[in-house]
DNA sequence: ATGATTGGTTTACAAAAGTAAATCAAAGGG
DNA sequence: CCCTTTGATTTACTTTTGTAAACCAATCAT
């Protein structure tokens, strides 16, 4: 199986305007450009690079080329907190949060929301 | 401020040994030759080089350097954590749990630690 | 038709990361 | 004293990532 698909920073900014929607490469461009100031050739450089290790792809329309994702946010973000919970937390989510917890980063939002999400957990995990 | 501190896989590496306890040269090359097949040059180069980054120091013993690291697996991990939060969860510890409810990625067990553990965070952060 | 605009490709170069052979200097063994 | 370990450094080569200038081909507006 595959072991493909953790990103660097830099392609984490294309997927993100990816996965909100398709795009032309001009539309990233200028999307890119004003948002953190790279070039033209910067922005099409790494979109071929990501197309050719496959985590976007593209359709043609007329003479433009339309780009969209081939992995979701969702696979992409499970895989990368998997890879962080195993180095940093022992696997452990509940290692995660509790550090998470001694340091005060847990607003008293954050516990609420938490505990709706394990009541509702707790249904579906029988 | 910062920017420092978010490791790449083969640093990773080198810190778990170096967090478990500090180690000379002829240590690290034993132990990763070991485990992951690396060359001691390959360990040298890699101590040396996140040596000069500055994640790791070293005195000398001797005619031998022990190293250790110079950060805390804490810090790191609260680094990586926020960054991961932050990219791919909106920045939402809730969406991240959230994201493993849904994938069934929630152990019974998981589930029960995160309650103590939010239990013990709301007496702190009152 | 022709010069500008639009959409894209080619080429390039530097820094970081991965990997390791070869070399060296101090210590230890006979 | 010399040879061999042992601990460490030097040097080197490849791949990946970051960044972009130049260049080209189709289309459009005059």
């Amino acid at each position: 199986m595959e072991k493909q698909a953790v990103l660097s920073a830099s392609e984490w900014q294309v997927m993100q305007e990816l996965w909100e929607q398709p795009h032309t490469l001009m539309e990233l461009v200028a999307i890119l450009e004003k948002n953190i100031g790279w070039s033209k050739s910067t922005v099409a450089t790494m979109v071929r690079r990501m197309e050719e290790k496959g985590i976007i792809s593209h359709i043609e329309q007329g003479r433009t080329k339309v780009f969209s994702p081939t992995i979701s946010r969702e696979d992409v973000a499970a895989r990368e907190t998997d890879n962080l919970l195993r180095r940093a937390y022992n696997g452990s989510i509940g290692m995660l949060v509790n550090a998470m917890a001694q340091r005060n980063d847990l607003t008293k939002e954050d516990i609420e929301e938490l505990y709706e999400i394990l009541h509702k957990a707790e249904e579906g995990a029988k």
